[in-house]
DNA sequence: GGCCGCATCCATCGAAAGGTTGAGGTGGCC
DNA sequence: GGCCACCTCAACCTTTCGATGGATGCGGCC
């Protein structure tokens, strides 16, 4: 077996240092250089011959990891990127995918299943962590689930703070066609409330903040 | 200058490993142990001699880390509880301190930045991130606007989806001293509706998510 | 064509949640 | 002592909200 050659991509130098730390210890890996934002990642991935691209999505400026992801598998002969985050929400898991990502982890992943992942996704299998395949099967088993266009609409004025006599006037409907949004909001998110519906979205990433 | 001895509460692994290398690089510094769990930290701190325990703030489940840290500070002859997160929000910020910790750093912190601040924690002088030292300024700066903690305790529930009811039950509280809150948090925002004020509140920050 | 599911739209109504007012107790600070 | 901010609570009132029920139009499907 070759060995994999690796980039990390993540703000936080203590993260870098742990990922470092970790990897190196698999006699099969070499971590070939860091990246502290997105966009010297893109650089640096296209600069360095690397196999596997350790990605973080949220960078504290600048440059978002999911574009960072999209810029880097763009190219021929592109490195996988497995992307490394902390948070499992449906718009981050279902963009990143999008933006090529051959797989999608939690930093809470234990060392093993982090190596084992980064090899599966030198070998170019996709390499999802547990919760995630997860959060993909409901997805797909319940596709009843997902909010319709003027729902979501109606929802993000509600996070917003807006009343629904105030949202009526903003989309030009009466207080009554809001409601009856909002009922079926509830019921597809299963919630009773506004603002519950509200944290529950924000959650899933449905709705912007 | 003798040794400081360090305990590492983070249920990342990677983060966990991080610390480690990082700080173990210091001659003066030696890790006693790790906790994956807040409440395995409080145990810990009880049973090790240890100087500075470096405390992460979200666990995955259980106990949170201002609770661990409470728990830890309130005891006799205490080590010093430095929270290192990811968050700078005034909720985390004022919660930890209240909580008894003598210092709150992001994770973005370079490492010799952590480095200087585990020192200074160790002293017993408190020790802040730019970033957070720079908050608690505004705070003070325009008292009026300010939340008090309690204010802030409540809206970061009703940012969560909680009625009135709901936070009572949760604080111990009668659902009027909750309204009473809330009046106030009103006043303060300029607004007239929990959502309204649950939005204005993230977008400066004041509560998470 | 006829049926069904779904999204969009609307009216009515009762109740509960939320908001207002007022007020007492504490502790810090000048 | 006097002032102020914070935390706590009770009782009242009303507005908003959510529940219920129903209408229309569109698209897919048998």
């Amino acid at each position: 077996m070759s060995t994999v050659r690796l980039l990390l991509a993540d703000d936080h130098p203590i993260v870098r240092a742990g990922l470092r730390a970790v990897l190196e210890g698999e006699p099969d890996f070499e971590v070939v250089a860091e990246a502290p934002t997105a966009e010297r990642a893109v650089a640096l991935a296209g600069e360095l011959d690397v196999d596997v691209v350790l990605m973080d999505l949220q960078f504290g400026s600048g440059m978002g990891g999911t574009q960072a992801t999209a810029t880097i598998t763009a190219r021929s002969g592109a490195p996988r990127v497995l992307v490394l985050t902390t948070y499992d929400t449906d718009v981050d898991i279902l963009a990143a995918i999008e933006a090529g990502a051959t797989g999608y982890l939690l930093k809470d992943t234990p060392p093993d299943e982090l190596a084992d992942a980064v090899r599966t996704a030198a070998a170019g299998r996709s390499a999802l962590g547990p919760e995630i395949a997860q959060r993909l099967m409901d997805r797909v088993r319940r596709p009843t689930e997902a909010l319709s266009l003027r729902e979501i609409e109606v929802l993000q004025l509600v996070a917003e703070g807006l009343s629904n006599q105030q949202i009526s006037e903003r989309l030009f409907l009466s207080q009554a066609t809001v409601k009856s949004h909002l009922v079926h909001v509830y019921a597809k998110l299963g919630v009773d409330s506004r603002t519950a519906a509200v944290a529950t979205a924000t959650a899933r990433g449905l709705i912007r903040r």
